[in-house]
DNA sequence: GACTCTATCTCGGTA
DNA sequence: TACCGAGGTAGAGTC
């Protein structure tokens, strides 16, 4: 990784024009040619950038990145105050403890916390345009499909209304129900669910996690 | 702007879990206190990262970031092998060029561009699904909605049929049209419209933004 | 490789 | 401040 701190001005012209006026900066090279350049302040995300692949040609007074798709960013350098480089070698990288893989597990334990009596018939229930993240039963034995998403948006809602349709064509299965749950529901997507006739719940993540390791402990001690 | 390169693990743990095992990495610290880890390969993005406002607490084998959202970043310093500070100052910042606001703008200034006679109601007008990008009136004086996109897209349509569903509610505006109006139409964007009775234009962007000069230029002469 | 969806999205705007 | 939509979204997973 070489790091530089130079004055320069930039110009970028690709999936938009773009130009930085002469300033101090940082210019980050990573090792596979992955190019950011950042200011000190109000912000984290680079200034510029140019992902790898691409191709770096240094000339005296400028810094010229492109890449195969058209997009090219000009360094202009006006002065440098510094410039390091250091071999980092390779990153083990991040471990995460995803958030909503994790609620859809839990649901698909626990459907009767969206509803009294719900039962689950399978997660990720397939149709011709992708899988239904649960399909239920609801104690009448009619068919319920539930979106599972961390944050409720209003695309999230269109997306169970377009599985709704599908599975509204199967005779075996129609009537089918929805249920929009997600930790928090945006204004918006309660409006659209009301009008599409979905239910939308917002269900309390921490709660359940906290509920699941209880029992979890309860389960070890026997 | 402080840069450190060190060896280090990581713990964050806020709005998920994550760890970073022992690697030799970057730690870049801007003025307002914004950190990010990067690793040397991979990824444009950080590995972990801590936006301003925050408070960082160096001790001697650790650094602890925590912010006001209940999120902690741990950095375990193994090793230092460079630690460099440089005061960069602010930054004029970025202007960019070409962008879906520019484009509103313009057909604000303009909507005659997109059929005669058609004027500006109201840019932004409020729905409770949220605001549609410009509302207005044709000849006869009935309500047009227009969705403005720089890429017009299937989404594209589908955000501006979701407007027209609600405004149609309202029988102060009904019935209204809809005008898809993008530098670019994707096939299955036209087709979609179409199948809705939306009408969808490619829009000449530069051409547009040229004129606007050549009625300044003129305007200054004055 | 193209497509889809998530994200500690980030960022700017506005009510 | 909170909420909403755009992004040079980036990145991961799937087909």
């Amino acid at each position: 990784m070489r790091l530089l701190i130079a004055r320069c001005s930039v110009d970028y012209s690709g999936r938009l024009s773009a130009h930085l006026p002469e300033a101090t900066r940082l210019i980050m090279v990573k090792a596979d040619g992955t190019l950011a350049i950042h200011s000190d302040g109000n912000a984290s995300k680079p200034l510029n950038w140019m992902v790898a692949p691409n191709v770096l040609e240094i000339h005296d007074d400028k810094w010229v990145v492109t890449n195969g798709k058209g997009e090219i960013l000009t360094i202009w350098i006006h002065q440098v105050l510094e410039d390091v480089t250091h071999q980092l070698g390779d990153d083990p990288g991040l471990e995460k403890d995803g958030v909503e893989a994790h609620l859809q597990e839990l649901l698909a334990a626990k459907p009767w916390v969206l509803e009294e009596g719900l039962s689950l018939i399978r997660r990720e229930y397939p149709t011709d345009i992708g899988p239904v993240d649960l399909l239920c039963a609801d104690t009448a034995q009619r068919m319920v499909a539930v979106e599972v998403k961390r944050r409720g948006d209003i695309d999230g809602v269109e997306q169970l209304w377009r599985y709704l349709e599908r599975l509204d064509n199967d005779p075996r299965l129609a009537p089918v129900r929805g249920i929009f749950a997600a930790q928090v529901i945006a204004p918006q997507a309660r409006v659209m669910a009301e009008a599409r006739g979905i239910e939308a719940i917002e269900v309390d993540y921490d709660g359940l996690r906290d509920a699941e390791d209880t029992e979890l402990r309860l389960f070890d001690i026997h």
